[in-house]
DNA sequence: GACGCCTTACTACACCTGTAGTACTACGCT
DNA sequence: AGCGTAGTACTACAGGTGTAGTAAGGCGTC
């Protein structure tokens, strides 16, 4: 586990199809994307999806004629990967500093910084329970 | 502003460097990078830098025979711009949201919870100040 | 049984990155 | 004034990405 994920945005879209669907052929994420905003022909899809399980992203099973591709990595592990990389290179590893300075900047309303506040109560709650360990 | 910055981890290497210094010359680059872990030749960070330059997040000026570099990007943008990406992709830009994701995660420990509530306290504290705005 | 179509594989090409060698230029020293 | 050297520009090459055309194979249909 930790792999270093440094994806392109086309290859997290491919992958969110994939997490979304758990399941998909080649065509449905060209289906998938062509409802949305990108419109790419079959063949690149293919194409890219060959290269992620290239990479080992992905397998693909085979079912008559068609690649049923999945994810070998889940979406946590990518966000993890993603976000530690940030943390790592802005804020040293500091995840709270990381937080604090989401917090600052602007962009986050009083409703928001409530349920943070409760989230946070909550979290230190549980903390102060395994205190005594 | 706003521009979507994706770069690789040399390439964030080298800002981190110009930002650090304000300005360095490319053997300035190059003896930090040496002294660091990486072991690259003069030739390649200079060639790093006229990438970048030509993608225009830097630029330099002359001094002599020698090239002073600076970054046309801050920090801050970059790493606006970086986490942006991670918050939308993951988080369907919802910073909260991201921010409960990190505290819920593992890796907060008491203290940093405490001043995490801290931060939040001033935070509402001032929105409530602004609010007749 | 042949044809066509559906779907993948192979190939292609432009551009970016990592990495670095070689060529050129100009400054400074002797 | 010439030579050495420092330092940049040009060139190169492998590998990755975005994008897609064309070839090939198999399944269903007439």
């Amino acid at each position: 586990m930790g792999e270093d994920h440094q994806l392109s945005d086309s290859q997290l879209g491919l992958l969110r199809i994939l997490w979304g669907r758990g399941e998909a052929t080649a065509l449905e994420v060209h289906a998938v994307l062509a409802e949305g905003d990108l419109g790419l022909a079959p063949t690149t899809v293919s194409t890219m999806l060959s290269r992620l399980e290239k990479k080992g992203l992905l397998a693909h099973r085979t079912e008559g004629r068609q690649f049923i591709y999945r994810a070998l990595v889940c979406e946590a592990d990518v966000r993890r990967s993603m976000l530690g990389r940030v943390t790592d290179f802005f804020f040293g590893g500091d995840v709270p500093l990381l937080v604090s300075h989401l917090v600052e900047g602007r962009g986050v309303d009083p409703d928001d910084l409530a349920r943070l506040q409760q989230c946070l109560a909550e979290r230190s709650g549980e903390a102060e329970e395994h205190d005594d360990a």
